[in-house]
Order: C-alpha cells, then sequence, then structure tokens
DNA sequence: GACGTGTAATTTGCATGCAAAATGGACGCG
DNA sequence: CGCGTCCATTTTGCATGCAAATTACACGTC
C-alpha cells in the first residue's frame, strides 16, 4: 500500500502491518478499546510513531478514533456486513468484467486449477481448505483484472470482512449452491462473457451474505454502545484491552 | 470518513480537511515535494499533528510518502486515471443496481430534477454547470444506493479524479453523447432496471476515460522519475515547493 | 565543462515532556 | 439503593529536542 520499494520498514510502518494483521486476525477482540499505552509497551516503541500508524488504520477502517479518548477495534455491525459485501460485489464485477478482457492464459489456467481443486475440498467436506482455495480464486480474478487500484480496494475491503467471510460454517446447501456459482463463474470466464461473469459474481456475494447473515454472524453487542456488556461472542475470554 | 460527530476538530483533523482540499482542488501541484516545515508554517501547528495528518492522505492516496525523504503531490498518471475510473464504473454500476431496489421517490424526484437542469445547461452550452449537476446526479445515484460504506469510497476515488473528471473540455460530439448516455441512465432508473443502469454506467464510465485521454489530460511528467523537468502543464508558475 | 567526493546544512523519524480532557472513584444527598 | 458532584489519576493531543538520513554545495580531478 505504501510507495515504498525497500524492505526495512520504519517503525509506524512496520506497526501498521503488524496491528493490522492482529486486528484482521481478531487477536484483538471487536469493540475492544486499546490505550496507546499497551500498545506502546506490545510494539516496544514511543506514542509518536504509535499514534501515526493507528491513524493509518483507522482511514483503512480497522480501528475507530474517539476524539479525546482513544481508540477502539472496530467492530463488524451486520449493516456494516451488507455493507462491505455489496462494495466487494461492485469490484469483483468489474474485475471480472475487466479479466475476461485481460485474462492471459497462464492466469486463466491457474484460476482453472485452483477450481479443481476446490471443487475436491467441496466433494471431501473440507471446507478450510475450500475456503482456501476459494479466496485465491477470488483473488486470482480480481488480478486478472490488470487495475492496481481496483486490487488494493478490493484487498482492503476484504480484510475487513475476511473473518466473516472465510470462516463462517456453511450448510451442505449453501455450500452446494456456492459450488454450482463458481461453476458458473468458470464457465463466464473461459467463454470471456463479462457480462455474465458480473452478474454471476454479484449474486454470488449476494448469497454470501444471505448465507452469513442466516448464521448469525455478528460483532456487534447491543445497539447502543452503553456499558451494558455481554460476554464477547466467538472470543477466548472477556478481555476488554490489550493484554499489558 | 471519521467517527467523531462533534463539530470542533483536532488539529490533525483539521489539518487533513484543509491539506486534503488543497490537494483535490490542485493548489499545491502535483508533484511537488512539500517538506513538513512548510507545511507547518502554512497550517501554524507543530510537526506532530502534521505528520499524522500525512499519513492520513497518504492513506487516501492524495500524498506520497517516500522514506526518509519527506511527502510529494501524487500524480495522476494516464494509468491511475484509467484504473480510479474503472473502479468508479464498478462502484457506480453497483450503486445504480442497488438504487434501483432502494431509491426513494424524493431521491427518484431529486435526480430527475437535476437531470432536466444539466439537460438544459447542455443545450445552453454552460459546461461548467453541466458538470456541476452532473456531478450531483451521479453522487445522489450513489447515496440512493443505502450504503454509507459504499458511498464513502466513491468519494475517496472520486476526490483523486475530480479535477481530471469534472474539469476536462468536452467536444461537442462527446458532450452529446454524454447527454443521450444520461437519458438512458435516468430511463433505466425510472424503470428500476437495476441491470440495465449499472451496464450504461460502466459504459458511460468508459468513454469518459476515452474522452479525457484523447483530450490529453497527465499530471505525470517524463516516464522517468528523473530530475529532468520541463514547465509544469496546467500550472501558473513552476514553483516545485508550496509557498514559504 | 562534466563528474565524483567530502562536508555542512537541512529534513526526517522518533522519544520525551507538558497541558487539557476524560476516566474512575470516594463522598454526600435524596 | 440510586444518583449527582468533586477530585485524583490516567490518557490523549500537541510541542519540542535529538540522532540518523538525506540533500545541497564547494572543491578537486579528469
Amino acid at each position: 500500500m505504501g510507495t515504498n520499494t525497500d524492505a526495512t520498514a520504519t517503525l509506524h510502518e512496520e506497526v501498521v502491518a503488524r496491528l493490522r494483521e492482529m486486528l484482521i486476525e481478531g487477536v484483538i477482540p471487536p469493540g475492544a478499546r486499546i490505550p496507546e499505552r499497551d500498545l506502546c509497551r506490545l510494539f516496544a516503541i514511543s506514542r509518536t510513531p504509535l499514534r501515526e500508524a493507528l491513524k493509518v488504520l483507522a482511514a483503512e477502517g480497522h480501528v475507530e478514533l474517539l476524539r479525546n479518548r482513544g481508540a477502539r477495534v472496530a467492530r463488524l455491525t451486520s449493516r456494516d456486513l451488507r455493507e462491505l459485501l455489496e462494495v466487494c460485489a461492485g469490484l469483483e464485477a468489474i474485475a471480472g468484467e475487466l479479466a475476461c478482457q485481460r485474462v492471459s492464459d497462464a492466469a486463466l489456467a491457474r484460476i482453472e486449477a485452483l477450481h479443481a481443486e476446490m471443487a475436491a475440498h467441496h466433494r471431501s467436506h473440507d471446507l478450510p481448505r475450500y475456503y482456501q482455495c476459494n479466496r485465491q480464486i477470488h483473488e486470482a480474478i480480481v488480478r486478472a483484472a490488470g487495475n492496481a487500484a481496483l486490487a488494493a480496494m478490493y484487498d482492503a475491503v476484504n480484510a475487513r470482512i475476511r473473518r466473516a467471510r472465510y470462516l463462517a460454517p456453511m450448510p451442505p446447501a449453501h455450500w452446494d449452491l456456492a459450488m454450482r456459482e463458481h461453476e458458473g463463474i468458470m464457465n463466464a470466464l473461459v467463454r470471456r462473457d463479462g457480462a455474465g461473469l458480473a452478474h454471476i459474481l454479484r449474486r454470488h456475494l449476494d448469497n454470501k451474505f444471505k448465507e452469513i447473515e442466516l448464521a448469525g454472524f455478528a460483532e456487534s453487542e447491543a445497539a447502543a454502545s452503553s456499558p451494558a456488556r455481554r460476554t464477547e461472542p466467538g472470543q477466548a475470554n472477556g478481555r476488554r484491552h490489550v493484554a499489558r
């Protein structure tokens, strides 16, 4: 995302990368307050580069900055998830359209191979590996569009919804449907049917949202942000702050 | 973009807003180096909040940060323009699709009014006012999609291409075509033809790119970033740095 | 004059210090 | 017991200072 090609990063860049990974992976629970002091200790740096890193992560939507009240890990509400999946659908749709014009034979062959592998994981009911191939396919299509800005935005959006999208359990019926949709995706791509591919991708993601919604994914507590607290779902412990 | 509702901003927020506006409007020439010192004087603040602001603007793509070498105003290359217009097309397409499902009667009426006004400006060959309506229409469609994340990303992408998109001269033939496309856009929206609207919007922006390209818009100097310098196109003077 | 070299001045990256705002209780009142 | 107030503590926002990296430039060589 930066414009630097160098390998050795500055402190704030390092922290942006590491903290972003932690936030994406959910190491720090969504909604948790993250006092600068704690993060300074965690990364062993002073507040100056840390604050710079937080500003960047806030711009990316990973944390929320509350004036004079510090940062907290952004929560993915049901509404956020819908909105981001809709954005994702728009990006994948245009990517598919462009990919049909620009995909190289090598890239197409790789996508076909990934698709075959994914189908195998579907048949053997290996959801984690299925998701891994699935994600690689979607990302490969976006890369095949030959548009760096599009790819960067796609990655940024997906980072926010990654766990919801690629960790959610899928009932067999949905899984079968998703697999059939992917057959259609491959078909359209091979036939270079941009409009068709865009259409399928949009519907594919629409179904994905409905499925996650039905599975009851939600990082948000009660609508009000009052201190009334419940146990954090999907969280090993109820800590509110990063370990110090 | 921030999560704060308050009116009084902190220094770095204030600077982000003001500097962003300057960058979008091209007050500081693209490609210009912007030493922190100068900006500190300009805004009468210390380097700490200024640097935080620069990090945010870099994340938004308005400036480039060069490790140990400060910031410079991002330049919009022809490739950047193509990529961002393609992203924009994807976002507008999905927005159109969603808007067809969700647009309120009031919002639709406003868009129709804007369209009528724009058509009048087209007839009277008033390009600035035409562009003003044009932009409001596109933004209104995006707003009508009922998706805040989509709207925010749309605004961010458009900020980077605003001058190219809404200041470029248009030969009559292109202008007439654009106007006809807008008739189609209105038509599809009124008929709630999401797929059709998405299709027209994508083609509309594709044509827009071709048109700007033909007009020879480019903020980039010679491909190499060597110190060989020419006069900065579209710039009142050849300054390399912000006024001090 | 073109071009490399060494050094001074500038600029960046980061740590630290201080004032203002927010937080957390202790206390008093209804 | 619930609830508002006041004050000590913590936390944030910003300015400043210092070391490292970069830049500018004078000088010497070809």
